[in-house]
DNA sequence: AACTATTTATAAGA
DNA sequence: TTCTTATAAATAGTT
């Protein structure tokens, strides 16, 4: 409908396209409100630009936020959103619960928080903690030897001095 | 456009009116795409009739999720599910760094997990521990005398009540 | 669902 | 850009 007929692909020229984009964006908004006012149909419309400016219509009787909500529910899309949100709910739930009996361990294993247990429970708990503390000083100790062992490695001094060097070693830090 | 001039009212006549809805859905649906592919425009349609059904066209480069999309965030609203998504991500984020602190915690206080731990770091540790079993011994003791207590009360009863006691303590629980 | 007289949209030019 | 205008396209009323 101009002067000659044109292709429906791509217009090359960038001009051309957009003076193209420009008429034929005003065609459609108009067209479309036509449309809504005649036949009382409920429509919204969204254009963007190639460069990225939005353009829209939505019928005079609603919001474009109602239409498009409408649709979400129509096409049962649950907008990636309302999907996951439900799963994020959960995850949530999951994680806190995870936290509680977290912290409730550890008030119990500091002795925080003792009540609710029994004698039996705090046997166990006892047995437990002396175990922890075996492996601490076992750990302790291998973190000591390796010092020295690295120590007597680089310094080739009478085992006194070694001595020395230990007891002042905080001065160095 | 046709054998007469219409006014851009809504159609009164119920047939017309449907008719009208049908020819001139087809020509917004086809000029929207027109729009898109001429001009690389990113488009969506939404029309729901009259009656309810919907319609729809998107630019064939997105889906019409996407447009609705950058359509909400162009428009800066923010759906409430958009919100609350983001909220709830944070939260996540936030549960599970307390979590990793607090298993980090728990492996370390029970000596699962040393590595990373300073000779002063283990001392620190070691005393919590002591300090711990302590506070555990201490429980258990006060348990065991409480335990204890309520036995001497009992048995300063006549040996009948203490055996009816006994036979019907459940009924107390 | 077709047809067609008219109106409307718009491509190309100014 | 904006206006103009020849022509293509859409469609109102009809069959």
């Amino acid at each position: 409908m101009g002067r000659g007929k044109i292709e429906i692909k791509r217009i090359e020229n960038t001009t051309n396209r957009q003076v193209t984009f420009s008429k034929r964006r005003g065609g459609l908004l108009k067209k479309a409100n036509e449309l809504a006012v005649l036949t009382d149909a409920q429509i919204g419309l969204i254009i963007f630009s190639a460069s990225g400016k939005l353009y829209q219509y939505h019928s005079p009787s609603s919001s474009m936020e109602e239409i498009i909500d409408g649709f979400l529910k129509a096409e049962n899309i649950h907008f990636d959103n309302l999907n996951s949100h439900q799963q994020l709910h959960s995850e949530i739930t999951k994680i806190r619960h995870e936290t509680d009996r977290l912290q409730l361990s550890l008030k119990q294993i500091t002795g925080e928080d003792l009540t609710g247990l029994t004698v039996n429970d705090l046997n166990q708990l006892e047995e437990q903690l002396e175990f922890s503390v075996s492996k601490v000083r076992t750990r302790k100790h291998q973190l000591l030897n390796q010092q020295l062992e690295n120590l007597r490695r680089r310094v080739n001094k009478p085992i006194s001095y070694i001595i020395m060097s230990i007891k002042f070693s905080h001065l160095l830090h």
